[in-house]
DNA sequence: GACGTTTTTGGGAACGTTTGCACACTTTTT
DNA sequence: AAAAAGTGTGCAAACGTTCCCAAAAACGTC
């Protein structure tokens, strides 16, 4: 149970015409007269004509379609990035194709050569919290896939990139907490592996060291899979607390709600006397108890930019030598200290 | 820059052997003698070679995907739904395509027109909550596009729709408000359009009758948006407000965090004095403040339900006939009354 | 050894497009 | 008047598959 429609050679029949000049009127080609052109414009679109986009593909050698990877679409960050990505794919003419690789490197190597060979004509991908060996990505990418990082990218790989300011984002939340009194600052992040996790923590340093405050490692704790797992979080914050922390500076979306999860569920007492400042683009943190101040990143903006970027690429005609590494500002969003935020 | 990769008529070549037997080679077809199978596999393999889906595609006129219709991807419940579909999708050999309405009927067509021509095979569809008129619909599916509904379903349409028990949750959720004391119970809801709206009231109202609370039309909001704009829900807070509910029953999940979010921001000195119950499935309800008593979908469940039905239409072989509606059951996840929930 | 049967293989059309090339016709140029 | 240039159209190949139909090869059977 099939549903047909009509084609270029039905409409050829109809009018009596050939298939190659039907297409040629339909794409507006100056070859054709304007008399034609109306003739066949008319009857396509009487029998709502509509050229059947896997014909177009094979034999144009491209699908009009890009490749998302993020680590989960469950994730305000990644949300937005996809609905700025989206915004700017739909008004070039291609469509998305969204895969989750729910952190693990396995499904991420997995899915991006299962778009790979879906024919993708360009990949968007922000990597995941296990990922270090990016030699798959090389290969296609050698091979000629248009690749465009966002978010979570790899230091020497040549081609564009669009990252948020990670060190002054990570900077700015980690002086508001010394501003405000706090001393023993702990820092909660994600993988090693990551750029984000690396950036953020020198911007974390940096600020210590403005105030002249010692760094020390046993305060900051790195979450492998992170904060897939509420074990992991759990754990990381048990660690955390025996060292007294009057403030936690917290690097990812995901890691920022976990951890106050966390700290509510095994902490409840302490849980509204540590200050808290995270990475998180999540809509709701005014709702949140305890309330905590969020460095926001411009999540919309960077899927736009990162999708300009790779169409640039995909319909360059000549090989680009010249890459980008797009940085865009964060947000710092500050506590509001209402009803529910008292510190009680 | 396009890559090539190796064809059927490569392998042929090198084999000296023809494309029909190639590609029945790799299909794994009976006529085909054991010692060439091994042959092409063994050449298949190492020069990695990846079918085209397209041109299957073209040549079998089905593509091997599926489209997905929701509101909003950044939203707890249909990115659950969405995970769902995508573990059943997947392992049934099909790519999703996800589209966004916004809410916005005319994006709604839009989208679902322009995944018909890149031709799906099937669609998954969540009404947006403006949607009345489905005649686009119809007609597509008359024409021999699968359609399955899930969430928000339209009355007559004979197809496979799959929807959580909507009176019970939200029967459930109301009794629980009366039955923590409350006697002044307000309502907000969606557009009067969805069958998600009409059922939810009816379950509303069934509770309220059993305890002998009267039914009050004035105590009913509906949010034409689904709560898309915070305009829309200031509104209805403010509307509401005057009659004094002592409990709201909110019947979505993106209306339950944004009326908490505008009873905050335009009253906060009595959001807490308000016990609010409500459709949602966010994994952070414990992180609000004001708490709130939680009716969850089994979301993820829904999807994979959705997609089975779907791809057996799909792959039917014959007309169907007898069409399912399942209903799935919701979880009532009471309130916790912790150190932030005071209703101080 | 001639003839059926079965097994294995190949030829080629088809799916719906796009596009290089050739052709026919008109108009302009010399 | 012939040649050149311009205009509009059609033919046919190609994209990478699948699959119908025939052909060839291998094997029995009488």
């Amino acid at each position: 149970m099939r549903f047909e429609t009509s084609t270029i050679k039905d409409i050829a029949k109809a009018l009596g015409l050939s298939t190659s000049t039907v297409s040629r009127a339909l794409r507006d080609r100056y070859e054709i007269s304007e008399e034609t052109k109306k003739l066949v414009l008319a009857y396509a679109e009487k029998v709502n004509y509509r050229a059947n986009p896997i014909a177009r593909s094979l034999k144009e050698r491209r699908s009009y379609s890009i490749g998302i990877i993020v680590s989960e679409i469950a994730n305000n960050f990644f949300s937005q990035v996809i609905n700025g990505i989206e915004s700017i794919a739909y008004d070039r003419g291609y469509h998305v194709i969204i895969s989750q690789t729910h952190e693990s490197h396995k499904q991420e190597k997995l899915n991006v050569e299962h778009l790979a060979s879906r024919s993708i004509d360009g990949l968007l991908i922000a990597l995941s919290s296990e990922t270090q060996d990016i030699t798959y990505l090389r290969d296609l990418y050698a091979k000629g896939l248009p690749i465009v990082f966002f978010d979570r990218v790899p230091e020497d790989f040549a081609t564009h990139k669009v990252i948020a300011n990670n060190f002054k984002g990570a900077f700015d939340a980690t002086e508001h907490l010394i501003l405000s009194g706090k001393r023993t600052i702990a820092h909660l992040t994600n993988s090693e592996n990551l750029s984000i996790t690396r950036e953020r923590l020198k911007g974390y340093q940096a600020a210590l060291a403005k105030y002249h405050i010692e760094f020390k490692p046993e305060l900051v704790k790195y979450c492998q899979h992170g904060g897939m797992h509420s074990a992991e979080l759990e754990q990381a914050v048990k660690e955390l607390l025996p060292h007294k922390p009057d403030g936690i500076f917290i690097s990812s979306d995901r890691l920022t709600t976990g951890c106050i999860m966390a700290l509510k569920k095994t902490n409840p007492e302490i849980a509204h006397k540590i200050a808290i400042a995270g990475f998180t683009n999540s809509n709701l943190v005014e709702l949140f108890s305890p309330s905590l101040t969020s460095v926001k990143q411009p999540a919309f903006e960077m899927g736009q930019v990162a999708t300009e970027l790779l169409i640039s690429m995909i319909e360059a005609k000549r090989e680009i030598t010249e890459f980008e590494t797009k940085i865009l500002d964060t947000e710092l969003v500050r506590m509001q200290k209402t009803l529910g935020n008292r510190f009680l």
